[in-house]
DNA sequence: CAAATCACG
DNA sequence: ACGTACGTGATTTGC
């Protein structure tokens, strides 16, 4: 091999042109937020044109220009110069700081200089790494900068079509061939049409058209000038004559300058590190999951990489549990799916992770063993996720050093989308792992791929990072006061929520179908019914069909409202329903057709082999503290029509059972009494009185026994507003009043309340001091849109401070009445269990001679969950089946 | 994979 | 002047 350098023609700069490139990526791409509401469009879209040519050119060097908001030349020679532009909307103009964060991130130079605009520093240095040896490739949205193009300076052009990205090369052959002229008589031409996006006036009469042909056969304004007689058509030589100073001038200010004063170093625009973990948060908090794909190398993940050791016989299990022991606190994570225990792996330290093979010489009573040594002998056993480990391992509520990071991590920031050990990692360890998905991509967990390289290093960070993180975790808990909610609540509502899964309840199958069967038939009729109103057939369920039919085929009313088209929603529907009697058939058909594929036949496809359904209980996923259920939700069975709240009628308890169901009334608004202090409000639940009667009688000033059925219902929205964080606007779309009449019940609202005006203001005040509210327990829930610049973003934020406290409140109060519930029950050694929690709702299912006793249970735990300033309040109903017992 | 719709608290 | 109620999850369309 030759021992000389590799000379510069090897090197390759990309100029980005970025207020150009961000400009078409703004509008190219549809409006994107990220969780805390800053737009992130443009940057995604810059991104994705940028990376597109880098794969492409596989530069060597790059930098990106941007304009300095500062007159240049051009402003001082022709005051009007982009005189006419437009200011940037607020959403592309927010996004300007956070690309050259990203850009800075990446270590790609960002040049901009005060007097200069974009393109003249492009010009420059295109020149100046042409004249070292560079390939020098342009790249701009805007079609000026075809003027700098030459045979070794490429101009691309990238244009956003249908979805994916063209781009439009130009060296200045091509050039030449598309408009007849040169790049630099480009200039020319450019001086003689002007340009009306930057305000350049040009010769007037004269287009694109007109300007390339006298250019063409004169070559420059200069020329075109000196043969002014010869000039044609007639009409531009008179023009060209009248107007040749702001020919001359036109031609100045649209000539990009080639020797601007760069204070740097070509050198400093070498790309290097590009993806690092600090572009990866970036792109993390941006939320642009398809950028993140391309940080595969992941440098830090070898330093957390510890040996680990497979344990394959019994006799090696003693060392491993007197090491764990002697430690004093361990890592683990289950090896299992669904069916199947494959082993544990366990560590406490970061050098070595055991991973005990439960599919070999390793008998599974063994393993139960040193697990449960370790677990009485005091050591802490930190997991990430325990309730997934609970069919294989018998921890309870009572093991108070069998932590979870997830739970931690997510009552310290609950408004993540995930708490996954990459996650706690990143956060918490300030160590990028690679994801589980990167480690064992599509292939799935079976004995044997289970003791492959890839599954052991997974298994590794899934024992290693809950040990790591634990302290700091509880360090932190400790700090934001939520130490005694993750001790006394939320890690007891781990193995409550487990019971109520394993549990399941049961539902007669025969019962859901025979209800599909009836809605069916009536599906049909009524979509005959509505294609022969519309008169063709179309597809009902599709928005984006049904909206013309109503709309434009038969011309109703209330037509347009969304960017992508009518929107046909209940609501929209609901006010036009006495116009046409196809509309109550479409609302009709919308409520049928939904009861029919979630409920009827979608409840039905996870009933399980034990004729019962066990859904999932998530306890990290809100942001306020409240439970959520999937796979089936259970918590939004039907109840507030008729038709469908029969579908509970297929709940049913097994046999010798019945249910009982305990819900409170109007927790939230107790809550805002309690917290507020309000003494008017306070004395209404003192009192037992009706509140939203109450509401009415002091907002309508009226007598208490005088209030009408509309007042009441008025009075009773109100109220649900303040919880919502009230706003006139929401208020007057609930009741269907004028916003100004929504505002005056409001104000009366706030009239009568006093002292919860003072609450909600405080909540908001306190939001924006600290970024976050608490809950009468200590739960958190951060409020980053506070910090918005949008004003939207910025009410939504104010609005979650007042909802988020009184939510949040309530959340806690049934986690802690359903946790003592259940260990109550299991203390009496009661058949009877918790089988679902509905936000304000706990249902049991009741031994037959215990109905008494967990009527009683019930009463008293939810009534005494909290100590409050007003009483909670609790009603009971049994019954043979969910429908009954409500 | 996102948007629209609608079920619940 | 802005354009909205708070918190969830499942299904269906259609790009």
């Amino acid at each position: 091999m030759e021992d000389t350098q590799m000379p510069d023609h090897n090197k390759k700069i990309l100029i980005i042109d970025g207020h150009s490139i961000l400009n078409r990526a703004f509008y190219g791409l549809p409006d994107l937020t990220n969780y805390e509401g800053l737009h992130t469009n443009a940057v995604l879209g810059f991104l994705n044109i940028i990376f597109k040519i880098i794969d492409e050119e596989q530069p060597t060097n790059m930098c990106v220009a941007f304009d300095v908001k500062q007159p240049t030349f051009r402003h001082l020679m022709y005051k009007e110069y982009k005189g006419t532009r437009k200011p940037m909307p607020d959403e592309l103009r927010e996004q300007v700081p956070l690309i050259k964060e990203v850009l800075t991130a990446m270590n790609i130079t960002i040049i901009e200089k005060g007097g200069y605009e974009a393109d003249d520093i492009i010009g420059t240095l295109s020149r100046i790494a042409d004249k070292d040896g560079y390939k020098v490739v342009i790249v701009s949205g805007d079609r000026d900068l075809l003027q700098l193009a030459t045979d070794n300076i490429l101009v691309r052009i990238p244009k956003t079509k249908a979805g994916g990205t063209t781009v439009e090369n130009y060296y200045a052959a091509d050039v030449q061939k598309l408009y007849g002229v040169t790049p630099v008589q480009f200039i020319d031409m450019k001086g003689l049409m002007g340009d009306t996006s930057d305000n350049i006036p040009g010769v007037p009469g004269i287009g694109e058209k007109t300007a390339g042909k006298i250019i063409q056969e004169w070559k420059s304004i200069d020329n075109a000038l000196e043969h002014i007689d010869e000039i044609k058509p007639p009409k531009a030589q008179k023009n060209l004559r009248e107007f040749a100073d702001q020919a001359k001038m036109s031609r100045e200010l649209a000539t990009i300058k080639l020797d601007c004063v760069l204070d740097f170093n070509l050198d400093d625009t070498d790309l290097f590190d590009m993806f690092n973990d600090k572009s990866y948060n970036i792109m993390k908090r941006l939320e642009f999951k398809s950028m993140l794909k391309r940080f595969d190398a992941k440098p830090d993940a070898q330093e957390l990489k510890p040996e680990i050791t497979v344990i394959n016989e019994n006799s090696a299990l003693d060392t491993v549990r007197d090491t764990v022991i002697a430690a004093g606190k361990a890592g683990m994570y289950v090896i299992s799916d669904s069916d199947i225990l494959y082993g544990i792996a366990i560590t406490c330290d970061a050098r070595t992770v055991y991973v005990i093979n439960s599919m070999s010489g390793v008998s599974s009573d063994a393993m139960s063993d040193i697990v449960r040594d370790i677990k009485t002998s005091g050591t802490s056993i930190c997991i990430g996720d325990i309730k997934s480990c609970l069919n294989d391992m018998d921890f309870s509520e009572c093991d108070t050093n069998v932590l979870d990071v997830g739970i931690a991590a997510y009552l310290l920031n609950p408004l993540e989308n995930s708490y996954n050990y990459d996650d706690i990692s990143k956060e918490y360890l300030e160590v990028m792992l690679p994801s589980e998905k990167e480690l064992t991509g599509k292939e799935e967990l079976n004995a044997f791929t289970f003791i492959s390289d890839n599954f052991l290093e997974l298994f590794a960070y899934k024992a290693l990072v809950p040990l790591l993180a634990m302290d700091t975790l509880i360090e932190k808990l400790k700090g934001t006061g939520m130490y005694d909610l993750y001790m006394n609540v939320e890690l007891p509502t781990v193995y409550t929520l487990h019971d109520m899964e394993k549990r399941g309840v049961r539902v007669d199958r025969t019962a859901l179908e025979e209800y599909s069967h009836k809605l069916e038939s009536r599906i049909k009729e009524l979509h005959d019914s509505i294609i022969e109103y519309a008169g063709k057939d179309f597809n009902i369920n599709s928005p984006k069909q049904l909206g013309p039919v109503l709309f434009e085929d038969m011309a109703l009313p209330g037509g347009k409202k969304t960017k992508t088209g009518y929107s046909t929603s209940a609501d929209v529907l609901e006010k036009i329903k006495n116009v046409h009697p196809i509309i109550n058939d479409i609302l009709e058909y919308r409520q049928l057709s939904k009861l029919n594929s979630t409920y009827a036949i979608g409840l039905g496809s996870f009933i399980s082999s034990d004729g019962r359904i066990h859904g999932t209980f998530n306890q990290t996923i809100t942001a306020t503290g409240r439970i959520s259920s999937t796979d089936p939700n259970l918590q939004n069975i039907p109840m507030r029509m008729e038709l469908g709240r029969l579908i509970r009628k297929a709940f049913i308890p097994q046999d010798g059972f019945v249910f009982v169901d305990a819900d409170y009334s109007q927790v939230e608004l107790r809550v805002l009494a309690h917290l507020s202090d309000d003494s008017v409000m306070k004395n209404a639940f003192q009192n037992n009185i009706d509140i939203h009667s109450t509401t009415a009688s002091e907002v309508f000033g009226v007598p208490i026994d005088e209030v009408t059925p509309l007042q009441r219902r008025h009075a009773k929205a109100v109220n649900f507003g303040i919880v919502y964080g009230i706003s006139a606007f929401g208020l007057s779309e609930d009741l269907g009043i004028s916003r100004k009449e929504a505002s005056d019940f409001i104000e009366k609202y706030y009239d009568t309340y006093k002292s919860i005006k003072t609450y909600l203001d405080g909540q908001v005040k306190f939001a924006k001091e600290n970024g976050y509210v608490k809950t009468m327990f200590g739960r958190i829930r951060p409020i980053p849109e506070l910090k918005s610049s949008n004003f939207m973003q910025r009410s939504f934020g104010e609005r979650v401070a007042m909802n988020s406290p009184i939510q949040g409140s309530a959340a806690d109060i049934i986690k802690i009445a359903m946790l003592h519930v259940n260990i109550k029950l299991k203390e009496l050694g009661l058949k009877s269990r918790l089988i679902l929690q509905i936000h304000d709702e706990l249902l049991i299912e009741t031994a037959k001679d215990e109905v008494d006793t967990v009527r009683k249970i019930l009463v008293d735990e939810m009534m005494h969950a909290a100590d409050m300033t007003v009483p909670l309040e609790v009603g009971v109903a049994s019954g043979n089946n969910w429908y009954e017992a409500k």
